[in-house]
DNA sequence: ACTATTTCCTGGATGC
DNA sequence: TGCATCCAGGAAATAG
């Protein structure tokens, strides 16, 4: 299930293999999962540009585009000289990646596996292709290159930002921090790890909390997502990166996953309730 | 204007 | 061994 440091180190690895190169031919299947824009737009839209920058924004990946015939011309402009002359808008493909979805650059040759969504086939001869089972994935464009994810960059919020982003709503704390029009980024596993760390329970409602203890919270996020991105990630289910790697933080989890077992800081049992329908885990002697 | 619940999806684990 | 059932969860849609 990637999170923001899983789409963090997705993001690097595909900007690393593949920006500079440019789309060709753009394959969907059927089924193609798609988010505002047809299947017909992706294609028309990528087809025949080249690959800027690969980044993420939320749990997003963004390619930032550049029509092919203008990518010579760009490049070889200073900015000021660019923002005059440049004239056609830099479209971007945004791909979610939901609970199983995959992007992997592979050669033609290879096998194509079961549920293969997208093929892009790049000019240097290689393919990436969007693969994902569960289909919770969503593939769209922005022609005008301006994609808002959502809430703020949770590595970006500064500490007072944060803590009057969540003082005074009467929403479970949990909830909103996977509320991506708040927060955006933080998913199930990371929302787990940070209220351990920062003493808190997951059914606690943000309006009993105390500035001090949303600063905690705020400070428990980044330092959860930073490691957790220096790990490349947490390995649950099929997990890999774009270069077919797993991520080790999975190792560093303290309760998700651990239900039942001793809390690492007191021995008392792990505990798990349902909250916005998904396992919240927490121990019931270290978080108030 | 809120928040809470349901729905979409398939593979893997579990149960009888 | 085989088949049914349950469970995982991001976020849009719907209900409260």
């Amino acid at each position: 299930m990637p999170e923001l440091p899983e789409v963090e180190t997705i993001a690097r690895g595909l900007h690393k293999r593949v920006s500079g190169d440019c789309i060709e031919e753009v394959w969907l299947s059927g089924k193609a999962p798609t988010f505002k824009s047809k299947p017909a737009e992706i294609a028309t839209t990528l087809r025949g540009t080249c690959i800027a920058t690969v980044r993420r924004m939320g749990k997003h990946i963004v390619f930032d585009l550049i029509p092919a015939s203008e990518k010579r011309t760009r490049s070889r402009l200073s900015k000021k000289t660019s923002k005059i002359h440049a004239s056609a808008p830099s479209p971007q493909w945004i791909v979610h990646l939901g609970m199983t979805g995959r992007m992997v650059v592979c050669e033609p040759a290879d096998e194509n596996v079961k549920h293969t969504h997208a093929v892009i086939s790049l000019a240097s001869g290689r393919e990436l292709r969007f693969i994902d089972s569960r289909r919770f994935g969503r593939l769209s464009v922005v022609s005008t290159g301006n994609f808002e994810a959502g809430g703020v960059e949770p590595l970006e919020v500064d500490r007072e930002q944060f803590v009057t982003l969540f003082q005074g709503r009467k929403t479970p704390i949990k909830s909103a921090l996977l509320n991506q029009k708040l927060l955006r980024g933080v998913g199930n596993i990371y929302a787990d790890e940070s209220l351990f760390r920062a003493g808190i329970r997951p059914r606690r409602r943000a309006s009993t909390l105390s500035r001090e203890q949303l600063a905690h919270l705020h400070g428990s996020v980044q330092e959860v997502l930073k490691e957790a991105i220096a790990l490349g990630g947490s390995s649950v289910s099929d997990y890999v990166d774009a270069d077919g790697e797993e991520g080790f933080f999975q190792l560093k989890h303290r309760v998700y996953g651990r239900e039942g077992e001793r809390c690492l800081s007191c021995k008392a049992p792990i505990k798990r309730v349902v909250l916005i329908g998904r396992s919240s885990h927490y121990c019931p002697n270290c978080q108030k």
